[in-house]
DNA sequence: ATATATACTGAACATTCATTCAGTATCGTA
DNA sequence: TACGATACTGAATGAATGTTCAGTATATAT
């Protein structure tokens, strides 16, 4: 039981990431079974048996996707002296990462489908959640170091994780170049509106 | 033909709002022909003979209420002196207009639905540029006035774009009171980190 | 070599939804 | 009053799409 297990763990494989490619592209509802049939010659059947639906596929590709993130994060961290280098790291990673990782647009546009009180909805309110209090923590560092002037935290926390949601919207057209000057202008902005010595 | 020409326009209107709430409420794709047809106690048919299409409905609704903003803000302009007050007003009204006014959950929707290339896209596409261009003669005369340190007035105009349509996303389970404080304190933020003086 | 579990197929099914259209009702007008 | 236009009805249509399932192939274990 082990070249049979291997190839089978290939064709998952191959379906995420045809799939995480497809959504990132079209978006979620846009992105039918069929579609990924057709980029990856499995059948729907096979699809099904690998994943329990289509909202499965995509809960799994973003819990991928999230490890994906922390892991890479924890790797940078530690690279970062200043709380300050710490945003602008993070601002970084999110469009190498994000960008490139796709279901920014598919969480998006969920946002909005309040259809269905589904289990994906939940979930992505709990990843906003969980960015909130890594923002709070991140932010409350800064002011406990000195970096920052006290202020709401948690107030700045959502603010910064509306502007980064709105940027991540607004550069969906633009190339990683251009997106990171945008972001690095945004948290510019954002830092001397928290930072205690004016630029 | 009077009566039955007010009753038509009756009708409409009736419709009209109930799709607004509707799609408020749900979203765009979530809100069915046949929720408004429930909600307005009209056919299906009727409907049809109103407006061309479900999109075409839902573009009746984006000019109305670009409209009625910008007629609203016509009114309030005249009463701020400063740039930065012109902002907080912006901000204010935003609030006070857009979360009403719905179709701030439909319009992110469609922002993700790439699939066709619809009128409604570019119609909305349309409406970022010409946010953009209003953010950024604002902020352009704001520098101008000296009360803006000198800075990429395009980015700025960009960021805070990104910022107003994250916030209101993020703002979308919170009241009207929560919503105008987070607003006031991300515009806060925005412009202590572009004006010359610090607070 | 045979049996069995695992991996896979694709046609059929079920549902949702926008849109159409043939027909009916209502109102203004000649 | 009768005719014509305008306003409205709702069943039927058609298309898209997620999901199931009975059946087939393949590889491993006995």
């Amino acid at each position: 039981m082990n070249k049979k297990r291997l190839q089978s763990e290939d064709t998952k494989k191959r379906v995420a990431d045809a799939a995480r490619g497809l959504f990132v592209k079209k978006g979620y509802k846009a992105t039918s079974i069929e579609d990924i049939v057709s980029a990856t010659g499995s059948s729907k059947g096979n699809i099904y048996y690998h994943f329990k639906s289509k909202e499965g596929l995509f809960l799994y590709l973003i819990d991928e996707w999230e490890q994906e993130w922390e892991q890479q994060w924890k790797e940078k961290e530690s690279l970062y002296t200043t709380t300050t280098d710490k945003m602008y790291g993070v601002a970084e990673q999110m469009v190498l990462e994000d960008l490139n990782h796709p279901l920014t647009k598919s969480a998006d546009e969920f946002f909005d489908n309040s259809e269905k009180p589904s289990d994906v909805e939940e979930r992505i309110t709990e990843m906003v959640k969980s960015h909130l209090t890594f923002y709070q923590a991140l932010i409350q560092q800064g002011m406990d170091s000195g970096e920052f002037k006290h202020n709401d935290v948690e107030g700045l926390s959502i603010i910064f994780e509306s502007l980064t949601m709105g940027l991540s919207q607004m550069s969906r057209k633009l190339n990683q170049k251009d997106a990171l000057v945008l972001y690095r202008l945004a948290v510019n902005v954002f830092l001397n509106g928290i930072t205690k010595n004016a630029t």
